[in-house]
DNA sequence: TCTGGGGTCCTAGGACCC
DNA sequence: TCTGGGGTCCTAGGACCC
């Protein structure tokens, strides 16, 4: 039995814990740059604000309704959500962290699964401030569609089980479109052959199904039967690749300040990539131009290249960053975004036979220095202008990990 | 003027091996 | 004239997820 447990409209929620008084009011979340919406109250999709519509075209709305804007604020979401988590968690014997506010729960062997999640539901409310909503069921793929059904249907509770005897019952209201696992792509072609809903998919013929939509659509016919083929996975494993890809604040057309940004972006991919014990043994580098602009010219050149001796060491990572943006770089366009990714992770170094002899242990032990100040210092290719900086121009407060950001409370 | 970021898995086809 | 069988690795592209 697998409990899907999810923070509702999470980002949105996030920004209410420590301001109560925005409850009621509708609010948005808004992407990296301050782009797209990413996260809206319930109150704001009753407005009719579209899931990933641009600000900009809204900014009348916006006005007009007193929406309440918000620039994204990752620091805060990351650590609401490891608090959700730890309550969620301590509420089954195992599971599984699946998105920043997503989890499985293993609810094998529990006596009343409703009541249980109800439970969860509560203290998780209470111990974050974070509303949750429980969906239940044999599979992982029920459980995310019971989630579904208890948004739409039980929003009062919060709570749904789907159980072999109300399974066909609840299949047959949730659109084909909504079930995990089938997206924009395949609810097309499966409702132009009539099967609109997770019930008529449910007893569609698995080998026609294997046939267009491979093994993993077959998969997704099992486990709306109730036979599990997903499990539970309790330890999340490492990356297999890492990148660092954002929009600059403004257009930007020269190689020196491009240079500044990617050096950060690489510095940043290579934390995550220490913090995992990991060493790259490739590195792609790419550039975009603005593509919504069918005025400029348009440039999107991508090099990747190995590296011959795996390595997680930053000043490596950001000279090989380098290198290959100045072979692709090219005067004359107005660079929006430039991204970095790191390919072909392991876990073991394997040395170049033909490499100078270098001395690694000398330049872990500078990395490791350097990564304990966290931040405070930084590698001169950074740069220190950070003219290229997206903006964030509503942020809210780091509520909970800042101490110059903590909330007051006058008594 | 302004349009996000970061991932995974699967499949088909080509190149190559014995 | 007839032209096998079994396999691996890599890449690009598609589809999906949040």
């Amino acid at each position: 039995m697998f409990a899907l447990a999810d923070g509702n409209n999470f980002y949105a929620s996030c920004e209410r814990v420590f301001q109560p008084k925005l409850e009621g009011q509708p609010i948005v979340v808004l992407s990296n740059n301050d782009g797209c919406v990413v996260a809206r109250s319930e109150e704001a999709k009753a407005l009719g604000i579209a899931m990933g519509v641009p600000e900009f075209q809204i900014r009348d709305q916006i006005r007009k309704d007193g929406i309440r804007v918000f620039s994204s604020n990752y620091t805060l979401y990351g650590d609401m959500s490891n608090r959700m988590m730890t309550v969620l968690s301590s509420m089954a014997p195992a599971h599984e962290i699946y998105s920043i506010d997503e989890c499985f729960l293993d609810f094998t062997g529990i006596s009343e699964p409703e009541k249980h999640a109800s439970l969860t539901r509560d203290k998780t409310k209470q111990w974050t401030g974070i509303p949750v909503t429980i969906g239940i069921g044999e599979t992982k793929v029920l459980a995310k569609a019971a989630n579904r059904l208890a948004k739409i249907h039980r929003r009062e509770f919060g709570v749904l089980q789907l159980t072999a005897e109300n399974r066909e019952q609840w299949l047959a209201q949730l659109p084909i479109d909504k079930v995990w696992g089938i997206g924009r792509a395949h609810s097309a072609r499966l409702i132009a052959r009539g099967i609109k809903t997770a019930l008529d998919f449910a007893f569609h013929d698995k080998g026609e199904v294997r046939k267009s939509m491979g093994v993993v659509g077959e998969r997704m016919v099992w486990e709306l039967q109730g036979v599990s083929c997903l499990g539970l996975e309790e330890i999340q494993p490492n990356k297999k690749q890492i990148i660092c890809a954002k929009s600059f604040g403004h257009p930007l057309c020269k190689l020196s300040e491009i240079e500044e940004a990617l050096a950060c972006y690489t510095d940043r991919v290579g934390e995550k990539l220490r913090a995992q014990g990991s060493v790259c043994g490739a590195m792609q580098v790419f550039l975009e131009t603005n593509a919504h602009r069918k005025d400029h010219r348009q440039y999107c050149p991508q090099v990747t290249t190995t590296i011959p001796e795996a390595t997680s060491y930053s000043p490596a990572l950001i000279a090989t960053a380098l290198g290959l943006l100045r072979k692709i770089w090219k005067p004359g366009f107005l660079y929006k975004k430039v991204g970095v990714g790191l390919l072909e992770l392991t876990e073991t170094v394997q040395t170049d036979l033909f490499a100078h002899v270098a001395n690694p242990v000398a330049k872990s032990r500078i990395q490791e220095v350097v990564d304990k100040l966290e931040g405070r210092v930084r590698w001169g290719s950074m740069g220190f202008d950070e003219d290229w900086k997206l903006k964030a121009e509503r942020r809210s407060n780091r509520w909970t990990t800042e101490l110059t950001e903590l909330p007051i409370v006058r008594a």
